[in-house]
RNA sequence: GCGACCUCAAUGGGAAAC
């Protein structure tokens, strides 16, 4: 069992669960049988892949195997279901946890207190912190580092830093990750002043600032498109023996193509490539992105057939930005093309893809098909699940709660009142308060 | 007794809206 458990977790954190699953099977068959450990770790890297569903299978399944699942099973459950922004549903579970007299710990509440962060509500994850209190559960950096975070992505730094004193008073350490946090949350603002200073602090306090802190800093330069001084960033890190890594370079390169200039960008490209550094599927995506913001879409098209021949995977993102290049010629047609090709390969089209067909079909005044294209969101099940407005509506954190309210307006001024109609109902049938 | 496989926080890419 030991040794299934080692090697299962080994394709796990390669990404590969299939092989995962066959190890699985074949420990089976070879009459060792799966403990507690090996669930945990299948449901742990399902959760992790974004598939909740199945991980709540699994879990069901070891259930009616006499595996009795421990905490360490629940709290994996119930950050898969936060980081599907499902915190209600993780809610109830770890509800249900406490009533069969499991008693939740530190874990399990952090967990919640993040996903609660994460969709934004901030007010239900400082209630968590007061029961947790309650409880004799005493809040950690994790704890902290999340509601840090949560404030910063709210832009409420102020508060953010309200939550730093309470660490200094309580005597909770600021570790890497917490500086990192700030660091993002204040130059992601445009505040890089401060950012320097808490990097400053960082150091002083005797934590050397990572990659991924240098990456943050560098992203809010970006943000105010002061790239060269982004560039001298680079140097400094480097001088420090840290190695620029995907991140540090995409970003800098994401912002060139932003501000139309493809030259550097793709200049940024070689270099990395030189330093072998490997640009990934994001890296491509912004310079397929930039490539059609100019109107040279089959230069993005063949830098995409590129990057399929080097093996990167595409995602929804990635469609979605050429389906938008070709939306915005005018050219439907390959728009729709894209799209049966992405479907094809099993990656969904999500809210924002459709979006942009919408508004692509819309702008072409083909109202009739986007029309029709609205219905199949609507009712079509063998389109994928996802896609439906189903799961839009039902787990309607406020952006995506938006993307339906600006369906309905487009529907509504080209005059297509009934259906924007239907689909207002189907919202009250969910359950959902209109605004 | 101690240890031991599994669970929590940070950085880059897509439409429109604001």
């Amino acid at each position: 069992v030991y040794s299934y458990n080692i090697l299962i977790r080994g394709f796990c954190s390669w990404g590969d669960i299939s092989r995962s699953l066959k190890l699985f099977d074949s420990m089976q068959s070879s009459g060792c049988s799966p403990n507690y450990v090996t669930y945990n770790t299948l449901i742990d890297s399902f959760c992790k892949n974004g598939c909740v569903d199945d991980a709540l299978k699994l879990l069901n399944q070891m259930r009616s195997r006499g595996v009795p699942p421990n905490l360490v099973t629940f709290n994996a459950t119930v950050n898969g279901l936060c980081r599907e922004k499902r915190v209600e549903e993780a809610r109830k579970v770890v509800d249900e946890i406490i009533s069969s007299g499991i008693v939740p710990d530190k874990i399990t509440y952090n967990t919640l207190v993040n996903g609660y962060c994460k969709v934004g509500n901030l007010h239900e994850a400082l209630i968590l912190l007061e029961e947790m209190a309650q409880k004799g559960v005493a809040p950690n950096v994790v704890t902290y580092t999340s509601i840090i975070d949560g404030m910063c992505k709210a832009g409420n730094l102020r508060k953010a830093l309200d939550f730093v004193s309470r660490m200094r008073e309580r005597d909770v350490k600021l570790n890497e990750i917490t500086y990192t946090t700030l660091i993002g949350g204040f130059s992601k603002r445009g505040f890089l002043d401060d950012a320097k200073l808490i990097m400053n602090e960082m150091v002083e306090s005797g934590i050397l600032p990572s990659v991924v802190s240098y990456n943050a800093l560098i992203n809010g330069y970006c943000g105010l498109e002061r790239l060269d001084e982004a560039l001298e960033i680079i140097t400094e890190m480097e001088g420090k023996g840290l190695v620029p890594d995907v991140v540090t370079y995409s970003t800098l390169l994401g912002a060139y193509c932003r501000m139309g200039d493809l030259e550097m960008a793709f200049q940024l490209n070689e270099e990395m490539a030189k330093k072998n550094v490997f640009p990934d599927d994001v890296t491509y995506s912004s310079l397929v992105k930039g490539l059609c913001d100019v109107g040279r879409l089959s230069d993005a098209l063949d830098l995409f057939s590129k990057m399929l021949s080097l093996g990167l995977c595409p995602d929804q993102l990635i469609y979605t930005a050429l389906i938008d290049g070709y939306c915005k010629e005018g050219n439907t047609n390959k728009a729709f093309s894209l799209h049966d090709e992405m479907v094809k390969k099993g990656i969904l089209p999500d809210v924002v893809t459709y979006s942009v067909l919408i508004n692509g079909l819309q702008k072409v005044a083909r109202t009739k098909e986007a029309k029709k294209l609205l219905f199949r969101l609507h009712f079509q099940d063998n389109i994928p699940d996802k896609v439906v407005y189903d799961s839009l509506i039902e787990c309607c954190s406020k952006t995506k709660f938006r993307n339906v309210v600006s369906l309905l307006k487009g529907l509504c001024m080209k005059d297509l009142i009934d259906e924007a109609d239907n689909v207002f109902s189907s919202m009250l049938e969910k359950n959902v308060k209109p605004d």
